[in-house]
DNA sequence: GATATTCCAAACCACTCGGTACAGAATTCC
DNA sequence: GGAATTCTGTACCGAGTGGTTTGGAATATC
């Protein structure tokens, strides 16, 4: 047996990521991919089967790291903090460039609408679930059935809407605004 | 001089804004554009200079079509139910089919957000005009102007998002749903 | 050092892309 | 009819696509 030095997997994974996050799965070619995550063609056939496989392993990486950041925060802070939180966290310090990606699992569907079906409903069934956390944060906060439903549907929108409009690489300050108008309307519709 | 029979201009855009609308640039080739408009590759040179131009005038066809949409609804309606009514709009009727694609603004924001920033800008432009007679509307039903601006901002947001939604492909019920608790929030924040 | 095993860079594949060139069809004027 | 003019179908272009194959470099055992 021998071993030649082995490519680091998960780095390589993480530099796809973002290379799909930023630039959507169309616009992304296997060379940018292969410059990126610096291996070569038959390497990245052999780890990752193909470009579409490997789109979907990132998209579901992407929805595991959102929710494991979601879970998180929801062991440290109270419910409806948890929540904004997540609308601004992605505008704060650090983490201010990606914010002008989006989500990539709202940049997919919309991308891929009428172009790959299977794509798409896999996206949404992790939006489903990210609408599922929102419902049972808004029910920890004191929120009836009824009305979380109605709340946690609205934050969807309110969800998708904002990384729509940080794609539009407006000022940082209207973005804070338009989230704190939101989350007003919510607290006194809970309270 | 002579003349041949020349086709028919604005029909052969219509075609290409629908398929435009639906599949977005990247995934229309101009073979795509071809067969829909029924044209020659040389008369689509001709007549539409290339690809991204004819996609930007398509664009700009769409947020006419909106914008002329809504203007009328207004000399019509209260302002309110003309906000509501551009939401559920497109969900009534004979539009179903189209209700699924989005808004084309909001898809092209996504789409060319990391790949074409002139095309965002031309978009989001749009997008402005379209915040700009949200907030008409809701001063014209009362509320004061910092009140409407916030109101305007979210309302975006919603925009976006419900346009997001649609691509899902979601069960009609539920964005009529999402809707209404929307704007009964909303309609409380202005009385 | 010889051998066996594993991995990878580069050449290659068929195909599609957006865009151009050109010859010939269609029309109107005389 | 013939000529002049305008439009368009088709062949063609180079570049770039995602994906496959292969020959040889790198490693470890013996």
């Amino acid at each position: 047996m021998a071993r030649p030095a082995e490519f680091d997997r998960s780095k390589a994974l993480n530099k796809a990521l973002t290379l799909f996050w930023r630039r959507g799965y169309q616009a992304t070619s296997l060379a940018d991919l292969l410059a990126a995550m610096d291996i070569g063609r038959s390497s990245f056939y052999a780890a990752f089967a193909d470009k579409r496989s490997l789109y979907i392993t990132c998209m579901d990486l992407f929805a595991a790291r959102v929710m494991e950041m979601l879970e998180h925060d929801r062991r440290q802070k109270p419910p409806v903090d948890v929540l904004q939180g997540f609308f601004e966290g992605h505008l704060a310090g650090a983490r201010r460039a990606r914010s002008d990606w989006g989500c990539m699992l709202v940049n997919s569907v919309l991308e891929m609408a009428a172009v790959d079906e299977a794509l798409v409903a896999h996206a949404s069934h992790h939006l489903v679930a990210l609408e599922q956390f929102f419902l049972a944060c808004l029910k920890d906060a004191g929120a009836s059935h009824a009305q979380a439903e109605e709340l946690a549907s609205m934050l969807m929108l309110v969800n998708e809407g904002i990384r729509v409009s940080n794609r539009r690489r407006l000022p940082q300050a209207q973005h804070q605004k338009t989230i704190d108008a939101t989350f007003q309307l919510i607290r006194s519709a809970i309270a």
